[in-house]
DNA sequence: TTGTCAACTGACTGAATGTTCGGTAAACAC
DNA sequence: GTGTTTACCGAACATTCAGTCAGTTGACAA
């Protein structure tokens, strides 16, 4: 044969995708500062030196997870349907889709919540993070001035309070509960839309 | 004179308060593990070795800071409005100490909402924390038993929801915004209870 | 002037940390 | 079999870390 199959069993062990994928969860678990090489390695089964072999060092780990959460994001604020229509409408589309997400990717963006500048890494990821905050506060304030919300709160406030929701589902959610994306958006826009009182 | 007077100008520098609230700050900004000795020294303006003649050492200044925080949330959990009335109103009453609470102690209720169990002192204070949970919980359910939540959405996502709110606000206030811990609980408790939507 | 004491410095220690490197065993290609 | 590659180990590396301790400084009391 001219090609050998190209998914014969190889011998058995990590790549860099599974070594980032159990890295993010002791990330996640511990915090980035609180975690040793000596825990991931701990983690993957192996010797510290192992993990140097799939990837360049600790905090290049950091980097590919806080742009898998980046990434979603970006795409999101490129479509189509965050451009277009009644702002009210669109805003109920990014939650939910931030929602969506949120849940798809749980330990990259759970990662990227907790960032706080220590690094020049994690000072670029708060950078990217910040102009979705921004895109964010204008379709707030659009979907005020369009009248679709009420005028009594000032919207900067209501930005706030309304992605603090959507980012603290990082702090409790499990998939394993079995509610999925559609049912904690559907829970959280009819409290944040419609209220909670009966 | 008998006594010399107490409040004499004393030789200026730190005592175990002063230190405490420099230190909690720099915790936030850059995260309890990513904080060494000589970084609360710089803010502090001594060398290292200063610092433990005023505390017994880096985890019982995380000590104190949670404690400061936890201590708030169980006075609230014990007074008498939080145990009688309709739940709702008791609800109400909760969410707006809550957020109070949180205003008020910014930077050690900050310090506990990223407490992730590393040490004992972590993992005792998450403990203590969780207690609060639970009484909210408890709390949740009751309104709903009572019909004065919306009955389409399960009490647990409410709580979860409505807490991470709360809690979320660590993550954006700033005193010097000019809003007030009740400005605050308004907007929240307006969009949470009876919804953006005009 | 002398003594006391709170507040601090500077030099240090042992342990832990992220990273490097020489070597190696097993799987595969030929 | 022979050579190559993949995935790893163990020992070391320099650095950083929390914490210690003997000594110094300066304000104040007597």
């Amino acid at each position: 044969m001219a090609t050998p199959t190209p998914t014969r069993q190889r011998r058995r062990g990590h790549d860099p995708e599974s070594v980032l994928s159990i890295a993010v969860g002791v990330f996640n678990e511990r915090g980035y500062d609180g975690t040793s090489m000596e825990d991931l390695a701990r983690a993957l089964g192996v010797t510290k030196s192992a993990i140097y072999y799939h990837v360049p060092g600790k905090e290049q780990l950091l980097a590919r997870a806080l742009d898998r959460a980046l990434d979603g994001l970006s795409e999101m604020v490129a479509d189509q349907r965050a451009a277009s229509g009644p702002a009210i409408e669109r805003l109920e589309w990014v939650v939910r889709q931030s929602v969506r997400i949120l849940v798809d990717r749980l330990p990259y963006v759970t990662l990227l919540l907790r960032v706080r500048g220590n690094s020049h890494t994690e000072q670029a990821a708060l950078e990217r993070r910040r102009e979705f905050d921004a895109f964010i506060s204008r379709l707030v304030k659009e979907a005020a001035a369009e009248g679709s919300i009420r005028p009594d709160v000032d919207p900067a406030l209501v930005t706030r309070l309304l992605f603090g929701t959507v980012n603290s589902i990082a702090d409790w959610y499990q998939p394993s509960r079995g509610a999925s994306s559609d049912d904690v958006a559907d829970a959280l826009l009819k409290m944040a839309f419609n209220g909670l009182r009966v």
